[in-house]
DNA sequence: CCTCGCTTTGCAACCGGTTGCACCCAGCAG
DNA sequence: CTGCTGGGTGCAACCGGTTGCAAAGCGAGG
């Protein structure tokens, strides 16, 4: 055997063509004869031959890498898109970097396009205000946005179906007997927080009822537990006869319960209390935690398979991906 | 202003220079006079241009780039150190690629070394076993790995003082009165988890007793919480008498707890629980969760620098952080 | 005034792929 | 037998940086 074949060029050598041959050979061209092509292609498997990214990004003026902009509010949920998205976009041979770019900073998304180190982005909406994302949207950088779809299709999405989590969630607690509602959500600005309390909203009106708009706190992403906590003992306080609590996260809905049992109150028995991600603790939490189910790893690969899609074909969709109830004890 | 510039070439041109010049200056290099080098820094930085990466790795034959296996057991310790290791990594100017690789394939590092996708690699030990590392020492590949010191310096690493968490979860068992203590542990593959024992039984010695062997438990990453629960209810079963738990991380610790509940007992008047890692969640548990932790933005930062000291010089590190016991109310 | 040596700059060859275009050759119709 | 057609292949010019080496400019020493 040979040494080890490193370049498009050694190969080309052992086998007897150019380089050009071997390129398309191992592209798969059309423009190769059939046997050609699968003597190559067995040729480079034996040597265990890979082309050179760098040069291949460099002569193709693309990089087959997206960026994910990691910052803001870490958890558990992001991790399972995450491996969603990593496997998502393996598949369709492309890679994951993860960006540690300010989202304030305006063009930091150009950067990473013009440089070549990336072609898109997979954003999540809970960390971006909408501000940043239509600044992203003149800016002309492909993305593809987790937890919002676009009112005017600027930009692809794919999304918790939130309207129905809310109103489930909503439903159930009322299904129980429960009355008085309260909804702790994230900031008003953020459209699934906007979604999951619409249909919390319609959850009321389908029962008859009228929500109570007192009882809406909203909250922002960044301490959810001990802002949560503290939310629903001042909340509770307010208004006692506050019987089912629904929150916009599980870690709002664990800040939920720490509260109302320091307001001396017991869930479930006093207030009953839904969450919603099923983060992997969710079932462990005291007690555990009744929530809104959404399939981590296929909205990742979802969101894969929608950028890929802008970035080759241009076309803009919005997925949305369902809500389920899972019943548990603390409602 | 004409128009914006996208290769040195062009701004070469602008400066009424030659492309190496301006490659030159923009690097930084001492070949340059200061003040072509600054008029040339201050022109690229109007314009907001910036080098083309894949040129540059293609030229420089590397990427700048290192990869992250996050395959295995995703926990939000993991996430917290994502973060250190993407600011670390950044401030270096490397990037973080996120690898979907399957580890059991040999060469799966080396196929990304080789095609020049990455320099390196960040592993984390709970994630692959000690015959999968030792494949990577002989292929060759720089990497630096989180959880488990190299025997015989082969490799760069980062630990969390593991013998020293041991140690003080469980004298912190002893002083406040406990005296029938179990160890709830991963593998015992993990070095991690061998070095947690080892401090666990360390911290008896010092105190004059003798650990409990039956009362030592081994499980599975997977299925963190639930396999703790059943494990540590089947070990209250065997053995009543156990007052005090020392989990190996938080998530055993929450199963632990459960378990402990499953088993008519309280926490923690009849069993003190103390956890590892101080995930965000801790403070939320019922009762809180007394745990031992460990700074990982910090973890992360050093993974990032130790691997690039590694890249760079070639020099193998092993480091360690320390780690520090957050007394809460489960113990 | 000439030469030496240092600093600063440019030239051109490379890095390893991709791709437009020319070319070769076999097969077939005229 | 010649001319045309078209599939299969190779040549060489790119992609946009880096870098060894030659050379130009300039002050100082002989």
């Amino acid at each position: 055997m040979t040494t080890k074949p490193t370049t498009i060029a050694d190969l080309a050598r052992i086998a007897g063509v150019s380089k050009s041959t071997v390129s398309r050979a191992l592209n798969g061209s059309a423009l190769i004869g059939v046997e050609t092509r699968e003597r190559i292609q067995a040729l480079a498997g034996e040597h265990g031959f890979q082309m050179n990214a760098a040069a291949q990004r460099l002569s193709r003026g693309q990089s087959r890498v997206v960026g994910l902009n990691a910052k803001g509010k870490p958890d558990m949920f992001m991790l399972e898109m995450m491996s969603g998205i990593t496997s998502g976009l393996h598949e369709l041979g492309y890679e994951l970097l993860v960006l540690q770019g300010d989202f304030d900073e305006p063009g930091w998304a150009r950067g990473y396009v013009d440089s070549g180190r990336a072609d898109g982005f997979v954003l999540l909406s809970a960390a971006c205000t909408p501000k940043q994302i239509s600044l992203l949207v003149e800016s002309g950088v492909p993305f593809v946005l987790w937890g919002a779809s676009s009112p005017k299709n600027e930009y692809s999405s794919v999304t918790g179906d939130s309207l129905t989590g809310g109103r489930i969630a909503a439903a159930h607690l009322l299904e129980i007997g429960r009355r008085h509602l309260a909804f702790v959500g994230g900031p008003t600005w953020a459209r699934e927080v906007a979604e999951r309390l619409e249909g919390f909203t319609e959850a009321h009106r389908l029962a008859g009822l009228e929500p109570d708009l007192a009882a809406i706190v909203h909250l922002p992403w960044s301490d959810a537990e001990a802002g949560a906590a503290r939310a629903v003992q001042e909340l509770l306080g307010r208004r006692p006869e506050i019987d089912g609590v629904v929150a916009n996260s599980d870690r709002f809905a664990i800040g939920v319960m720490e509260g109302v049992r320091a307001a001396g109150k017991r869930v479930p028995e006093d207030v009953a209390v839904v969450g919603y991600d099923d983060i992997a603790i969710a079932a462990y939490t005291n007690p555990p935690l009744t929530t809104i189910r959404q399939d981590g790893p296929l909205a990742g690969r979802l969101l894969a398979r929608t950028l890929v899609q802008r970035l080759e074909t241009g076309a803009v969709t919005a997925v949305s991906i369902p809500a389920e109830l899972i019943v548990r004890e603390s409602a």
